[in-house]
DNA sequence: GCAGATGGTCAAGCAGGTTGACTATATGCT
DNA sequence: AGCATATAGTCAACCTGCTTGACCATCTGC
């Protein structure tokens, strides 16, 4: 593979990722909720059983003071609460409130929305497959683009 | 395909262009240039004959004011220089320098590295195929992911 | 029960972007 | 030709979201 075939690849995973998120983000707005595309992010690493602060600031890729600001903007929006944790004094559980639920479901549809025009053009299991192979690819790392 | 699949494809594609940005970035870096990723990207759109910074801005998905700022940055990293508009006197045309050339290989040899152990997981006409594949659904998006 | 690690927050600072205003040149219309 | 409008570029002010550094409370291992 040559040199300038690399770059080429990483410029459009760029342009196909940012393209997704301002779609998703676009669409969850327009379904009447207010947020920013990182909003998605935690909620998806949330809807697992709730998660700390820091657990949060590892899967989104931010110093856990990014996170817990974050954390600040969805509890004053009324999408997330902080409880006691079971078992840890010092920890705070950051679950979904009722609301955040809600938005949780915009957002999937709004991606459901965004993806479709793939779907349509390269098929599903073409899809699926790309799905598939970038997650063999990038397993688990943070969701954050380094810049 | 379900909701939370499209949320996922998402999440990865994300993962997948941040890691490889961060790797060509540092790759870059290894190589003796010092920079931030935004540069590689600009380099591929400079490449290509110069442009003006006004196309840089539409290329990078910026306002023209950011991408003038970055110009500034390169100019004073020595990178590239800013020559007289053939035939529209209000336009300047930005262009690589011989270290800016430089830097542009080191991007690409960099590129390619981090590309490598996708190569060596899923055969290199898998991952042609993907950029081929991801190239059809974002064909000339701005490259800046929207967060 | 003490030393060090870990969860969380507060405060200050910063990088990279945006919006708004302005100048110089180009383009199109009459 | 001449005027109105659009476009290229820059300057200045500001803002958002993140980082670094310091700190307290609690947990864990010896």
């Amino acid at each position: 593979m040559q040199n300038s075939e690399a770059l080429a690849l990483t410029a459009v995973l760029l342009a196909a990722a940012g393209e997704l998120t301002q779609r998703i983000n676009d669409g969850v707005v327009a379904r009447g909720f207010e947020g920013r595309p990182a909003y998605g992010f935690a909620f998806t690493r949330l809807s697992a059983g709730g998660a700390t602060v820091t657990e949060l600031a590892a899967h989104l890729g931010v110093t856990k003071q990014a996170a817990s600001q974050l954390v600040d903007e969805l509890v004053r929006k009324g999408y997330v609460e902080r409880q006691a944790h079971p078992g840890d004094a010092r920890a705070r559980l950051v679950v979904l409130t009722e609301r955040g639920w809600a938005c949780t479901r915009a957002a999937e549809e709004a991606a459901a929305d965004a993806v479709r025009p793939w779907v349509e053009l390269l098929g599903e299991s073409e899809v699926r497959a790309l799905r598939d192979q970038l997650a063999r690819i990038a397993p688990y790392g943070p969701i954050r683009p380094a810049w």
